[in-house]
Order: C-alpha cells, then structure tokens, then sequence
DNA sequence: CGAGTTTGACCGGCGC
DNA sequence: GCGCCGGTCAAACTCG
C-alpha cells in the first residue's frame, strides 16, 4: 500500500541510465501520497532557493524529496505514519551539503548511490524488524488464544465440578459418567462436537443443541431431572420452541425461590435455568449496512420470515449452518426509524469451530452472553446490573454509550449501537472504522462491526486484522497488515482506546467495587426479574 | 439434483 | 376463551 520511493536497484550505472531512474524516482514519488503533500509544499517554500541549474534539476530532485522530508517529519508529525524506517538522518548532512554547497556532480551522484546504499540497508533492517514483529504478533496472539482457551477450560472444568458435586448425591456411577460428557458442550465452547454423542442423538434431537443432549441424557437418569428438562424451554423436539418458560418458570415457580425441592435439586435446576438463560441471552447490534445481512463469517439458513408488528420492514430468521445442529440463531431486521440501520440479534453460542472471521462475533455474543448468565444467577442486580461487570469494562473503554442491557426484551438483551454517530463519534473515532473507511471498502460496518466489538474483549485474536477485509477477501499477509497496522497505530484514539481497555481489564476486579466507573453510560435496568 | 429461499400454516405464550 | 403475536415448520419453489 505504501511504497516507499526508493528504487531498490543497485550496481553502478552511467549517468544516463540514473538520470532515468531518478526520473523514476520522480515518478514513484508523485504517485505515493505518502509524500505528495509535501512534495507541494516543499516545491512552494523552495522554488527560490532553487540554484541549481536547470539540467540537473532533476538530478537533485530526489534530494529535494528527501529534504522535505525532514521538514515533514516536524510538520506532519502526528499526520504521518509511522513506517519505521529511519532514513532522514542519515541523508539530512548530505542533503544540505549537496544543496547549498554545490559540489561537483560526481560527487553528487556519489553520494546518490552512497544514499541509495543506505537506504536499501535500512529498508532491508526495517523489513527484517518487520517480520520479525509479524512473527512476534503471530506468537503472542497464539499464546493468547491457547490461554483464553485454557481459561475456559479451567472455567467449565471448575463448573463440571460444582455440577457433579451437586448430582453426585442422587446419581448413580453411571450417571456420573454420563453426566460430563454432556455437559462440556453448553456453552462457550468452540470446540468441535464430542464423539460420544452419537449421530442417532444428533438428528434425533432437531435442534442438536449441546442443552438438548444435556437433558435427555438427564431425563434418562433422574426423574426430577425429567421436571427440569420439561421446564426447559428446549425441548428434545425443537429447544427454541419455548422461549418463554424458563423466565415464566424459573421465576415465579419453586425452582427459582430455594425450597420444596431440595438443596442439591435446586442446584441443578437453577443451573439449568441459568444454562437456559445463558441460550437465551441475546446479543443485538445496530449497524448501518446497505446488505440484507452482516457478513459475521458464519454460514446461516434462513428459515422463516415474518412481519413483526411495528415495523414495515420483514424479520428474517436464520440458523447456523455450518454445523448440523448448531444452537445459534440470528434475526435480522432493518430499524423502522431507519431503514439503513440492520439490527441482528444473535441467540446461543456455536458448538463448532469457527473459521477466523467469524470469531470475534463469536466471541461477542459469547461474552455478552456470559456477562447475563453470570448476572442472572446472582441474587442481587449487581451482577448483571451493574455496569462495571466485564462486558460493560471490556466493551466500553472504547465503545462508551455504545451498549444497552434491556430490559424490556422478552429475554436478557445486550444491544450494542455502532450506529448513533453523536454517541462521542464512535464509529468515526474508531481507528479500525477509519482504516475501512479509508480502505474504501462499501460494506465496512460488515467487515469491521465484529471486530469493533470484539476488539477489547479479544484483542488479540488473529481475526482481529482479518475483520479489516471483506470476509470475502482474504488477507495479504504482508503489506495489508502493515499498512492496518500503520493506519491503526497512526490513530492516537487506538492508542486511548487500547490503554484503557487494557487498565479496565487489569483493574477489573478492583472496579467491580466501585459503584459507578466513567463507563456509566451503558444503559442498564433489571433484566426479565422472572429469571 | 441438492442446497437455499419463500411463504402459508401451525404452535405456544400472553393479554384482555 | 379468544385473538394477537413471535417463532418455527415444512412444502413448494428457485437457483446454480
């Protein structure tokens, strides 16, 4: 993307044949943007102090750019990207030197090639630092995954653990045994499908969702677990049959209030309600986009359509279809205010691998979804309420206003809105939303919307640059994620919005504390109080 | 011909 | 009990 405008040729050449290629290097620098502003400016302020002659004009020229340059650096210090390549100090002596002494030609084309040298060793260095970060990111996003992965392992492990210990009691050796193979796959779990679920239970159970599995594997071994599996809002026929159970029942029933059925039965049944709240949490976005659908890297079938009152314009419904079985569904319907405005609401969490592009908005409504889960299972409004819990922190850093947490969805709603541009300018601020605006590319509310999102939750994942391109195109490894990286470390709001993404993730537990934090502009209220 | 879409029917929850 | 509504199903249809 950015060329720099030095010819990478070397050898000594005779005067005529340089005198072409610095016309060449005229060309080349007229066609980079990088230094056509300055070349302007450069020609304006200098065109009086111009003493060479008019035949060698062009000999100096490629001086003359790299002059201006120096006189950039001081002028479009914080315009300028920083490519890492330090070659103004090595020129600037000779560049003076050449100019106002008037040397000789030969010694100006000596210091030519003698510049052409340096130049190419350090765009050499440069590029080998290059890599060399490339590789260090590559590593460190590695890492970072493997440890997320980790961490949720640990996480579920620790959860399988409490659900034993409350099963354990009433079940047999061999419910126990079945017990942890269903369970691992509920939720926030990326991995790919156990083997022991047989392709028998995979069709039967029409949905295939991981909960299903779950509980029919329960019915078969406990009788109260049969109340609790038909209080679920899934049923072995289709889980998204009744959305409205678990809150209706969960809330106003025994099952929520801790009595007539037992410690250890309750423990079970208010983690399947919050297993069934955790299915249900949706995660809305509010995004501009022209295309029927946000292109978020999974692969969805529609299944049905249907006007939904107050708005003029269809809902449309769609499953994951990557995998057979896969729990996720999304709505998609344009704003009836405004019909640019594509508001996809994501249900569940896939049960699959996901292909890069498609996980950070994966992992989005994963996290948001955890974030209500972990909110519904607490006794107080503190939890989910308070908007200091992780979502709110992680998101708003730099994203603030951009969340609401409803409560007057049917289910508990994280609404993020990347639309309201009054809102601190936060589409227009957000350094990868300037890349894609910048890169021209039309759907870039497709492209860069998971990614917004997902940016301080997870960072560091690889799909992170990747959310810079149409999923449709692939990533050029090499000077696509230069010139991102360029464009978005160029963008002092990136460097605002990491640091405090990165200070609230760190002081996390420490702010969980505190009542209020600047982030305060999530719109939060009780969420569905039946759960 | 298979995969995806369309669309009317159906089901269950909810409010009156 | 009835009607409304959201959500889903499944046959018919379209498309590559």
């Amino acid at each position: 993307m950015f060329r720099f405008p030095v010819s990478l040729g070397g050898g000594p050449r005779d005067n005529t044949t340089q005198s072409d290629e610095q016309h060449h290097h005229r060309a080349v620098v007229d066609e980079v943007d990088f230094f056509r502003s300055a070349e302007k400016r450069d020609r304006v302020t200098r065109d009086e102090q111009n003493i060479i002659a008019a035949d060698e004009t062009h000999k100096v020229h490629v001086k003359r750019e790299i002059n201006s340059r120096v006189d950039d650096r001081e002028d479009r210090s914080t315009d300028h990207i920083n490519i890492g390549l330090n070659l103004l100090t090595a020129n600037t002596g000779s560049d003076e030197s050449m100019v106002d002494d008037g040397l000789s030609v030969d010694m100006e084309e000596k210091r030519t090639k003698c510049e052409n040298v340096q130049l190419r060793e350090e765009l050499k260095k440069a590029s080998e630092d290059n890599q060399r970060l490339k590789e260090m990111l590559s590593q460190t996003t590695n890492n970072f995954n493997s440890l997320q992965m980790q961490l949720v392992a640990v996480m579920r492990q620790q959860e399988d653990h409490h659900h034993l210990a409350t099963t354990e009691n009433k079940d047999n050796a061999k419910n126990r045994h079945e017990v942890p193979e269903m369970v691992p796959r509920q939720f926030i779990d990326l991995g790919p499908p156990s083997d022991e679920v047989s392709s028998e239970e995979r069709t039967t159970v029409r949905s295939g969702s991981p909960q299903s599995l779950l509980e029919k594997s329960s019915s078969r071994q406990n009788g109260k677990r049969v109340l609790v599996r038909e209080e679920s809002p899934e049923t072995e026929s289709n889980g998204w049959r009744n959305p409205y159970k678990i809150p209706k029942h969960h809330g106003s029933s025994s099952n929520c209030g801790g009595n007539g059925n037992g410690n250890g039965n309750n423990n079970v049944i208010e983690q399947s309600a919050a297993e069934a709240t955790m299915r249900k949490a949706r995660v809305s976005v509010r995004a501009r986009s022209e295309a029927p659908m946000l292109s978020d890297g999974c692969q969805w079938r529609k299944y049905g359509q249907k006007m939904a009152k107050g708005n003029p314009c269809p809902r449309a419904y769609y499953r994951c279809t990557m995998v057979n079985g896969c729990p996720v569904r999304k709505q998609v319907q344009r704003c009836a205010e405004d019909r640019t405005i594509l508001i996809t609401t994501y249900e569940g969490n896939h049960n699959h691998p996901l292909p890069p592009a498609a996980m950070s908005m994966a992992s989005t409504t994963t996290a948001a979804a955890s974030m209500l889960l972990s909110g519904s299972t607490m006794s107080s409004q503190d939890g989910l309420m308070n908007p200091t819990n992780l979502l709110a922190r992680t998101i708003l850093p730099c994203s603030s206003s951009m969340a609401t947490i409803s409560a007057s969805a049917p289910f508990p709603t994280i609404t993020l809105d990347l639309t309201d541009s009054s809102n601190g300018n936060n589409l227009t601020n957000n350094p990868l939303m300037q890349f894609s605006q910048r890169s021209g590319f039309a759907e870039l509310n497709q492209s860069v919307l998971p990614h917004m999102m997902g940016q301080a939750l997870y960072y560091n994942q690889q799909s992170k640059f990747s959310g810079l391109h149409m999923p449709s195109q692939p990533l050029n490894a090499g000077e696509n994620v230069s010139a991102a990286t360029a464009a978005i470390a160029s963008n002092p709001n990136f460097a605002a919005a990491l640091a405090a993404a990165i200070t609230s993730i760190i002081n996390g537990s420490n702010n969980q504390q505190n009542g209020n934090n600047s982030n305060s502009n999530v719109t939060t209220s009780n969420v569905d109080t039946r759960q």
